[in-house]
DNA sequence: ATCTAGACATTGGACGTCCCATCTCCTGTA
DNA sequence: TACAGGAGATGGGACGTCCAATGTCTAGAT
C-alpha cells in the first residue's frame, strides 16, 4: 500500500515557537551538538583560519558517532561558521553570508508561485537599507571612494556598450557604495540580498533589459553621491528600487 | 573586495576569493545535493506544511546514500527550509530564520574577542533599518497598531516595576513598531538581529541595567510614533540604538 | 456507544565499518 | 635545482544495524 503524502488536510500549527512538550530531545539534541562544537571553537581560542580537530577526533571528544558529527559540522559549514576543506581539514570561516543565499532563494521561489510577495519583501528591505545608510555613507565618503566608483561605472558603461550583461558590475556598484561604512555585516548582507534578487530574477525569466538605461540610473546616482548631496542620492535609489519592483512585477506577471 | 581585517598571520591562506580550479566537487557536490532536494519541492509544487518523501524514498529517488542525504536534510533543516519531526516525518517548513541566530551568534562572539567590531556593526544595521523604515511604517500605521503599541508598553512598565527582566517586550515592542509594513521578511531579520544581539549580550555578562530608564526610551518612541511625528521618531530611534552601542562598549571593556 | 491503553507500523536518529577521493608534503630521481 | 610521483592523512560517501519517537489503530473496559 502507499500511503499519499503530502496532500492530506493541511498539518496545521507545524514549528509554533511556543514549547510543544512533545519534541523537547527530537530538534534539540543535533542544535546541541553544533553548539558544542561552536563553544569548543571559542573554548580553544581558535580563530579565523584556524584549523579544527579531525572528524575523528571531534566524535571521540564529543562522545558521539562520526556521522553524526559530520552532519553537525556540514550544518556549521552551511551556516558559514567552518569551512571543509576534503583531504586537508576543518578550519574556521571568515566572514561569509553565501550560505544564507541558498536558503532565502528557495523562500523566494517557493513565495513566486503564490504571490511573490517574499520577492517584493526583499526589494523593501534593500531599498530600506540603501536609501536609508547612503546619507551616513556619503559622510565618511573620501576622493578615493569616489574614484574607486566612478572606475566601476566606467566598467559598467563599457559592458554595456558591448552588449555584456552587467549584473556584476551593478553589484559591485552598490557594494562599493556603502564601503565607507565600513560595515562588513552590512555588505554582506546586501550582497546576499542581491544575489538572491538575482537568483530569484533568473530562475522566472528575466524580461527585456535595457542596458543603457541601466547604465544611466546608475550614473545618476553616482553623480549625486559624488556631490555629496544626501537627499538627492537618496531620493534615486529610491527610484531606483521603485523601478527594479516594477520589473519585477511586470515579469511575474506574464 | 571585502575589506580586510587586522591580523594576517601566515599560516594557510584559506578562503580566498580565488576559484581553485581543484575544490570544485569537493565543496559542490554536498550543495548539488542540497539544490536538488530544494528543486524538488518546487518541482514537485509543493507548499508550506506539506510532507516531504522519506529519507529512503529520498535516497533512492537520488540515487545517494541515506546518510549523506540526511546531511544535506539536516542542512536543509538549518537553513529553515525543511521541518524534521522525528517519527513523523519531513515538511516544508514556514518561514523561519531563527536558524541564522546561531551562524550569527558565533561570529559575534568570535569578533567579540578582539574588538567587538561586529557586535557594532550589528546594532548599525538594526539602527539603520530601524530609524530609516519608521516612516514608512508610521505612514501605514492604524489605530489598532498604536493600541497594540501601548498595551505592549504597559506589559513593559509592569514588567520594570516588578523588577523583571524586560526584554521579552523589548522585542515585541520593536516587532510590532513595523507591523505595519507588512513585511515577513523584515520582521524575521529584525528578529534575528534581536536575538543575536540579546546572546552576545548574555554571553560577555550583561552590565547593570536600569529598568526605569529603559522603559521610558521606549515610552519616548511610542509617544512619537502615536502622533505620527516621523522625523521625532526616527531621531529618538537613533538616539536608542546610540544608547544600546554606549552600553555595549562599557560591557566590552570591562 | 465511547473512551482509553497499549500494540504496531512508520519514520527519523545514531553509530560502526569499510572503501573512495582529494589534498599536502616529502622523497627520490633526472 | 626542479619536477614528478608516492605516502600518509583527512574528509566524502555508502550500507547495514539498531534505537527512539511519533501517530494510528485496535481491543478491551466502562
Amino acid at each position: 500500500m502507499t500511503p499519499k503524502r503530502g496532500k492530506e488536510e493541511t498539518h496545521v500549527a507545524i514549528a509554533s515557537q511556543e514549547v510543544s512538550p512533545a519534541r523537547f530531545s527530537a530538534q534539540l539534541r543535533s542544535h546541541a551538538l553544533q553548539t558544542r562544537i561552536m563553544d569548543l571553537i571559542l573554548d580553544r581560542g581558535l580563530d579565523v583560519g584556524d584549523a579544527l580537530p579531525t572528524e575523528s577526533e571531534l566524535s571521540a571528544e564529543l562522545g558521539v558517532g562520526r556521522n553524526t558529527v559530520r552532519e553537525s559540522l556540514k550544518v556549521l559549514q552551511a551556516l558559514g561558521v567552518i569551512e571543509i576543506r576534503h583531504g586537508f581539514g576543518m578550519f574556521v570561516a571568515p566572514n561569509n553570508f553565501s550560505a544564507l543565499v541558498s536558503g532565502l532563494t528557495f523562500r523566494g521561489r517557493l513565495s513566486l508561485r503564490h504571490k511573490g510577495e517574499e520577492a517584493m519583501e526583499l526589494i523593501d528591505v534593500r531599498q530600506a537599507l540603501e536609501s536609508g545608510l547612503i546619507g551616513p555613507a556619503i559622510d565618511l565618503l573620501t576622493d578615493e571612494h569616489v574614484a574607486d566608483l566612478r572606475s566601476t561605472m566606467e566598467a559598467m558603461e563599457d559592458a554595456a556598450k558591448k552588449g555584456e550583461p552587467l549584473h556584476e558590475h551593478d553589484a559591485e556598484f552598490h557594494r562599493r557604495l556603502y564601503a565607507p561604512l565600513n560595515n562588513e555585516l552590512l555588505i554582506n548582507l546586501m550582497d546576499v540580498f542581491w544575489q538572491v534578487y538575482r537568483k530569484i530574477h533568473l530562475a522566472i525569466g528575466t524580461g527585456p533589459v535595457n542596458l543603457e538605461q541601466q547604465t544611466q540610473d546608475h550614473w545618476d546616482i553616482f553623480e549625486a553621491v559624488a556631490n555629496k548631496d544626501k537627499a538627492l542620492a537618496s531620493e534615486r535609489l529610491q527610484r531606483h528600487f521603485d523601478g527594479i519592483r516594477l520589473k519585477l512585477k511586470d515579469v511575474a506577471a506574464a
